[in-house]
DNA sequence: TCTGGGGTCCTAGGACCC
DNA sequence: TCTGGGGTCCTAGGACCC
């Protein structure tokens, strides 16, 4: 009896995907630590967007503060963020993706895409892919093959670097049984500290866990949606529909505090102009503003505004600055922040159930 | 370890309406 | 008149992900 095609999740996810670009276009960095991250000052408010494999040797990862981390790898390269760079990398990635016959690819950032398929080899494919991207890019990445999204997201993690690793019903709970909650894609620590009071340690543990106890936790919403994440269930439907953004934000920590009005003012005038930019490349209006205001040393507030949907710079201005007049005036800044949101169509906006690992 | 930036989605509570 | 019940919208905050 021969195999029979079957539909396939698998997940591509590149490795260490801004170090990989950067050394890319720098050859003479190959082998050694490099770490990117804010302007690539480390004497600046920043953190690290990515460590390559040779500066976590070193103890280096994403998130932590620049400063920490030239301290720890003293003799890492450190490179500025380029964010026009790492997007012109991604195209291609994707296009290769999107380029092997018979493929649905869902782009999740940057450096990873779902792409659903049908065939009586997954592993078979996931190298052909590998392929392509590696020959396409010169970029490896490391796939996961699953029968579910979720299941294929978490395979990837057992596949790095360069690797193919899969995760289906059959071995789910074998390989992820015994493992923390925050093993799963969704759960941080908050979660994972909530479901602990209940004695819901492990995956298993969440896999098993009492309906009624994660409804009374999360709502009847979440609740459910836990507990199904726990078993690695939910959608294997690879959605290709084109993103459409919610909203633009922006924001800035400022190497400086701002104690004085007058440079709050013309912060806002500044960040206003950047997202309203965003948002008229894109030729939508404003229904939505969000101001952040973070104060120091690290109290973070939000104050937000529905508006009739505009295009009126002026008016979006006015209202900005109406929401910064509700902040404390006595606290000096270090960051401030603006979101708009835009309208979405219809189809875009009804019918989901949570959330991030498929609906 | 003094803690970025760009996103998404969920929940709670109050206002307001019928 | 000691106190409805549902629905929707808005605002603020929280959690998570890359």
């Amino acid at each position: 009896m021969e195999a029979s095609a079957e539909p396939w999740v698998l997940h591509v996810d590149l490795d260490q995907f801004i170090a990989a670009v950067e050394v890319l276009r720098h050859p003479e960095l190959a082998g050694r630590p490099v770490i990117v991250g804010g302007r690539g000052d480390p004497t600046e408010r920043a953190v690290v967007s990515t460590a390559s494999y040779e500066a976590r040797e070193f103890g280096v990862g994403s998130g932590m503060p620049l400063r920490i981390a030239a301290r720890k790898a003293p003799d890492a390269v450190i490179l500025p963020v380029d964010a026009d760079a790492y997007t012109a990398a991604s195209a291609r990635v994707m296009a290769a993706l999107r380029e092997h016959p018979g493929t649905v690819v869902q782009v999740l950032g940057w450096d990873e895409a779902f792409v659903g398929a049908t065939t009586d080899d997954p592993e078979a494919l996931a190298r052909a892919l590998q392929a392509a991207v590696l020959e396409r890019t010169g970029l490896h990445c490391s796939v996961g093959i699953g029968d579910t999204l979720v299941r294929a997201k978490v395979a990837t993690g057992f596949g790095k670097p360069r690797g193919v690793f899969r995760l289906t019903a059959a071995n789910w709970m074998p390989v992820m049984g015994d493992r923390p909650t925050t093993a799963l894609w969704g759960v941080g620590t908050k979660v994972a500290r909530r479901l602990s009071s209940h004695a819901i340690e492990t995956v298993r543990d969440l896999a098993g866990a009492d309906p009624g106890v994660l409804a009374g936790e999360f709502g009847p919403r979440m609740g459910p949606w836990y507990g199904r994440l726990g078993r690695g269930e939910g959608t294997r439907i690879v959605d290709d529909t084109p993103w459409v953004a919610r909203g633009h934000s922006r924001e800035t920590t400022y190497q400086q505090d701002l104690a004085d009005p007058a440079e709050v003012e013309s912060a806002l005038r500044e960040l206003t102009a950047r997202v309203l930019d965003d948002v008229a490349a894109e030729g939508r209006p404003v229904v939505g503003l969000t101001l952040k205001v973070r104060y120091v040393p690290f109290t973070t507030k939000t104050f937000s505004h529905r508006l009739a949907a505009t295009t009126d710079r002026d008016l979006v201005l006015r209202e900005v600055l109406a929401l910064a007049a509700k902040r404390d005036p006595e606290r000096a800044v270090r960051l401030l922040g603006l979101r708009a949101e835009m309208p979405m169509p219809d189809d875009a906006r009804e019918g989901r159930t949570p959330t991030r690992s498929g609906w």
